[in-house]
DNA sequence: TTGAAAGCGCTAACAG
DNA sequence: CTGTTAGCGCTTTCAA
């Protein structure tokens, strides 16, 4: 590239509009920002000043006078993840039309510990307010975030004391497994997440609760022989699915908390010659477009509009409104398709006789 | 939320620092951003100084007074894409690293037309460089761009004058192609997009001919009648997969120009009872995670990777450092799975009839 | 090697 | 309704 600096059009200043429109600065700044007590005709004049100039004021001197920097930071565990693109799809969205920057941060997770939301990430005066994905902030990381005056709403996971959104994830686990009980599956298999992931726990652990109520509630004690770690990918999802085909007794349904991991049992089942939903019906959860393309069976949710929400909060909070942080849980829909059906007649007819030998699933078929 | 802006604490200012290391403020100024011309002593007196206080310099106030923002802007067509959020994890990683923040901005798209990246964006001192994502800029956005002072680096499509980054596209389509007459096809589909889209028809483009080299090398002509809009959408997949289906002569195989659209005509595939690869076979382009789910025969590449080198060569630039303003490919390999095959044996002994009467796929089985 | 002081461009009292 | 002016917190000459 070459340094043509000399060719770089100056930009116009505040001090060129009030040149331009005959009036001073602070009326300008009042004008353009839409604040009262400005003459219509007056307000007109600046205007027309500013456009014919292109004048936009310069957003770090913008920031620096008022303190507020008018951009919302998105904290995610990882940017490349269906669940937090859509989160950010959501958040950007409004932000863009409410003039609001939206910077994404990447906290990373995993058994070596992920960045530390305080100190180092610096978000102090970078951001004015955080959405949090997924992450289960430490209490003394929230008080900090708080006691720095920062706006903080999350997604997923809550916070208590800040506006939070996402799903009942209690519920859908009862959804999902009380689909499955409906087709008759006695002997149902759930595919989580019990390693320190990012969810620290509360979704996945929030899901399997709702799925043992659902369980209990059709008389069905569960079976710790019937959870499987799938720590919310792919692969693991495959991991699972063997492990759960391993056990003494193995399920004819299988929950697994999103559709990542679905898919990964899916993918499973086929390598081991294992029929989908003839042998095991699976279930996932979100209702991601691979779910649609695999025909899988899964508990929806509008992820981007989670995002949506906790923007609009953190924003309204921010233009003075006091907002309600609380939680807001949206709406999940039950999407049948083609991977779960009713068990097959032999583990219907078995369903009296609980020490049946077990089925082969060493793969052969 | 309570307003307990009392509580909250003061956050140290550059002068708090000055008077607790007991010198300047612009030694501190030095001192914490290595600078040359600060004793040892010094420096170290201020580090600690800064540390005891937990100070950081305000952004906007060095934004302000060096006139460069520290932020690079992701522009994107849509932030909840496959593609769009490997690229944005990539260059998320960069910039955390150096110390910028990343901005994203989605621009949208379609026939009314996405954002114009000038005026209404003003991205203008708001980042000191963008990464255009799949963007066809006009030259005079781009001149425009320029002029104001921002770094340029492009992924996908290309912007002359302007580092730019991804894979030999034409090179992607012969390799599709080729492996597909390796099969021994010589009736194949492309399911593409010539549609206005963000893409502004270059991605695809580069593709389709690529394919008609590889064709053409075979002694075949590209039969128009083999084309068929997609658009990028598993949805768009589905429709194109109907559309060559009902060709005069349906194709044996068909080159998906990525992995959504190559997704949605494997579900369409299915919808009509087409079995594949055995009927028919599908290559797509990505390597999403998808297509290992879906056992699909792809073209590998590494988007997130695409990112980070955009994100590299941009910070370089800003760092003073020349930089090559020109392309830079990344390889691409291909995914050899289970969506593609050998030709059905009735389409290779058709191979020397020409005028075979056309298969039935209206979707009986 | 360090300090003093003049901005960077805008906003927000405070006057008028 | 409009103008004057003092910052916002940092960087960067220019002197010392």
């Amino acid at each position: 590239m070459d340094d043509d600096d000399a060719t770089r059009t100056r930009r116009a200043t505040i001090e060129d509009v009030a040149a331009a429109a005959e009036v001073s600065v602070a009326t300008v700044s009042r004008a353009l920002r839409d604040l009262p007590n400005v003459a219509p005709s007056t307000r007109e004049r600046v205007r027309q000043a500013a456009v014919s100039l292109d004048y936009a004021a310069h957003p770090a001197a913008a920031r620096l006078a008022t303190g507020r920097s008018r951009a919302i930071g998105v904290l995610v565990p990882f940017v490349n993840s269906w669940y937090c693109a859509e989160v950010m799809a959501g958040v950007e969205a409004i932000c863009a039309e409410a003039g609001y920057d939206t910077i994404v941060i990447a906290v990373g997770t995993g058994a070596d510990g992920r960045r530390r939301i305080d100190g180092s990430l610096r978000l102090h005066r970078k951001v004015d307010a955080i959405v949090s994905v997924d992450l289960a902030l430490d209490p003394d990381e929230v008080a900090e975030l708080h006691a720095s005056g920062l706006g903080i709403a999350s997604i997923g996971t809550d916070h208590a004391g800040h506006p939070s959104t996402g799903v009942d994830d209690r519920a859908v686990g009862r959804l999902a497994t009380e689909h499955l009980l409906r087709l008759g599956h006695r002997r149902i298999g759930i595919i989580g997440d019990r390693t320190n992931s990012v969810y620290a726990f509360v979704v996945p652990e929030q899901r399997r609760q709702g799925h043992e109520d659902a369980l209990r509630a059709a008389g069905i004690e569960p079976d710790p022989e019937l959870f499987a770690d799938g720590s919310f990918t792919i692969e693991g999802g495959a991991d699972g699915f063997d492990q759960l085909m391993r056990s003494h007794e193995p399920p004819t349904a299988i929950f697994a908390l999103d559709d990542a991991m679905a898919s990964g049992a899916l993918r499973r089942a086929r390598e081991l010659g294992i029929a989908i939903p003839d042998e095991v019906s699976i279930i996932g959860v979100d209702d991601q477009p691979i779910a649609d393309v695999l025909g899988l069976t899964t508990v929806r949710q509008d992820v981007a509009e989670h995002g949506a929400r906790a923007a609009r909060v953190l924003i309204d909070q921010l233009a003075g409104l006091t907002v309600d942080a609380g939680r807001v849980d949206a709406p999940v829909t039950l999407v049948e398709r083609r991977t779960t059906a009713q068990p097959p007649a032999a583990a219907r007819s078995e369903s009296s006789t609980p020490l049946a030998p077990k089925r082969n699933v060493s793969g052969a078929r």
